[in-house]
DNA sequence: TAAAACAAACAGTCTATACTGTTTTTATAT
DNA sequence: ATATAAAAACAGTATAGACTGTTTGTTTTA
């Protein structure tokens, strides 16, 4: 009786709320937070809305807790990466697109739901900010990775960094208003060219032959 | 009895409307699209719920006049600013700061605000897309001036300016999780740099000395 | 006098939370 | 090993409040 289906009150409570933080992920990226409603969160993760406010009191925890898992699985993918390609010879253009694939693969529409959230509402702002500053601390590890790589000053890598992720942040976002791939296509190619460059001359000097026209390889 | 404050009734219904309208565009600032009611609106704008939803059926119809009515006064101001300086010995950097006060101060809160909404509703889509364009078409403007001083390819000039918006999209984004006025100007510096090398070389190629180090003038 | 602008009340819906009851698990004593 | 008490997990319902859209009534303008 105790071999199959027999888990701990802490795996079930612990699965419960799992489903809880995706199906609640799940219904930022497809309805947003304006439609977010208790009762859709318990019927998407299959569960009754007694169990989900015996774990989460309030609507707010919820979307804390579902924004916290959800970075903090980001991270978690993040440092893996950063692991598996710390010794090997990754170029600025790989990194440069799993930054973009990051983004641009859901997190930051998820994130622009609960943004204007957080400037609205300082206890949920409180409470997030720290995972969102080890969000930029993960960032900052795979990006130390090509800042070695090209003995660039670690100092001026991390404002290339910096406004990598602003640009990607804006071009995620202006995604919503523009459907054109092309268009973003360009810019990525702009972008991977003008970071090659910088890095090629460690950062800084004589960045040259700066085309906005540019075929991957 | 028709001197003093006699208007006849299209003057009474587009002086509602504009307060409407302001106010409206005042609640996205402050208190966010989830927190936008159709009484918070009537009480900002100091004007009944009757007069309200006299002149907008629904409150989406309220919400899509208002952003409509805040990009179009963004484009009039950008083109007056234009028009001014049209002639004018104006530089890459007076241009960048121009676009970043705009965004900065408080458009692109508000476009956060709506921009979600947009994901998860088409006709509000649909309503809102053609003022996008009107307000990107008028930077577009803007930007000529400088690509035209620089004798730039305008197609290149065009990719420059597109990535300097979503670098701005994604700063103002960032400003919401991150007070840190040394850490954007940082970023503004490094841009404002970047950019004035490459139109100095007529877009493109040649760019020397980038440092992300770097004071004003 | 007719129409537009405005005001106010109303009806229906929805949502968040609190509350009550039930089942399952765990700890403990035997 | 087993019985039992306590606690946690879960389910379902009730309720109070709020918001939207509508409708009806009143004032002002053309």
């Amino acid at each position: 009786m105790t071999g199959r289906t027999a888990r701990t009150q802490v795996e079930k409570s612990a699965e419960t709320r799992r489903r809880i933080m995706e199906a609640t992920v799940r219904l930022l990226q497809w309805q947003g937070y304006s439609r977010l409603t208790t009762p859709a969160i318990a019927k998407e993760a299959d569960v009754s809305r007694g169990a989900l406010t015996h774990h989460y009191a309030t609507k707010e925890d919820v979307v804390v807790a579902a924004v916290e898992y959800q970075l903090k699985e980001a991270i978690e993918t993040t440092r893996r990466y950063v692991e598996q390609n710390a010794d090997k010879d990754i170029s600025v253009d790989e990194i440069i697109d799993y930054l973009w694939r990051l983004m641009a693969d859901g997190l930051f529409y998820v994130t622009l739901e609960w943004l204007p959230e957080m400037r609205h509402n300082a206890l949920f702002k409180t409470r997030l900010i720290p995972v969102v500053q080890g969000f930029h601390s993960s960032l900052n590890e795979i990006w130390a990775i090509i800042s070695r790589r090209y003995h660039a000053d670690p100092r001026q890598a991390e404002v290339v960094l910096n406004a990598t992720m602003c640009l990607f942040r804006g071009m995620v976002a202006q995604t919503i208003v523009r459907k054109d791939t092309e268009y973003f296509d360009e810019l990525l190619s702009f972008w991977r060219q003008l970071l090659r460059q910088m890095f090629a001359n460690g950062l800084g000097i004589d960045i040259s032959a700066c085309s906005t026209r540019e075929e991957r390889s």
